[in-house]
DNA sequence: ATGCTAATGATACTGCATTATCAATAGCAA
DNA sequence: TTGCTATTGATAATGCAGTATCATTAGCAT
């Protein structure tokens, strides 16, 4: 992929302005409004070569598919690490920006503890007043 | 499943001496000692209806094959809740019984955080000291 | 403007985990 | 021990995310 085609712009800006990681099918279908006829087996080219070049990176999720978000492996050091939210109500993930630190200690003793991985549970902003479980 | 087959015996028996989550394939194996010939379609059908009465716990880890250990969803409050170490040189997983407590803090103004995941990655002890990498 | 060829769209195909099928087997109640 | 039928083993089928194919389209260098 070396031509700046329409479906190129499309895919990586709407990444790019995303502000969260996005599943393959979002992509497709932000992507779409600005390039209508996008077929996902673009989309799916794209992200490819968009990991390949380190502009995206790929946030895996226990038990759901692939997400990508804007931004390489972040290889130097702590740089760019991050945790996760998601929204039990309306599915989004979130970048979440802090990180609690080290956390050897949670390790049996004798295991050496390289790095981790934190993922929260609950409900977005927008979704936190409404559908309300009622008390009765 | 009402029978208590040599089948059944094996697999949960497995399980729950496993003493960490299990793959489907892993379970295949370790139960085929007791019982030779036995069917991963076998094994796919006792770990539905293990997790159906809530005897196991499905453990799933970003991008990997589900894992099963004993003991239900532990519905009543925390009872139960605990983290998961991925070896990086076995790939084995084990539990962590310890949590650091509330991360409520950690998400973004106006997100309700629920519940949390916390995933370690490393040597366990077993390989921590073996295949170390060189200095040069 | 033209031509080369990378990239696309539509769709067929692959890989793989899990499920369904079905004849044969084996718990277990009587 | 017998008989009923849940369970099994072997394997075909399914579901689905992602990839390959290929004729057509459209960047972009000239």
């Amino acid at each position: 992929m070396e031509r700046k085609t329409r479906q190129y712009q499309a895919i990586h800006e709407v990444i790019a302005q995303g502000g969260r990681p996005l599943l393959s099918q979002e992509i497709l279908e932000l992507a779409s409004k600005a390039v209508p006829q996008l077929s996902l087996a673009t989309v799916y080219r794209q992200i490819k070569s968009l990991l390949e070049d380190g502009s995206i990176r790929q946030v895996q999720l226990p038990g759901q598919n692939p997400r990508y978000e804007i931004g390489g492996h972040e290889h130097d050091h702590d740089h760019g690490h991050h945790h996760y939210f998601q929204c039990r109500h309306c599915e989004k993930v979130f970048d979440v920006p802090t990180c609690p630190g080290n956390l050897d200690k949670l390790a049996p003793a004798g295991f050496m503890v390289e790095d981790h991985e934190i993922i929260l549970y609950g409900r977005c902003g927008e979704c936190a007043d409404k559908n309300v479980m009622r008390k009765h």
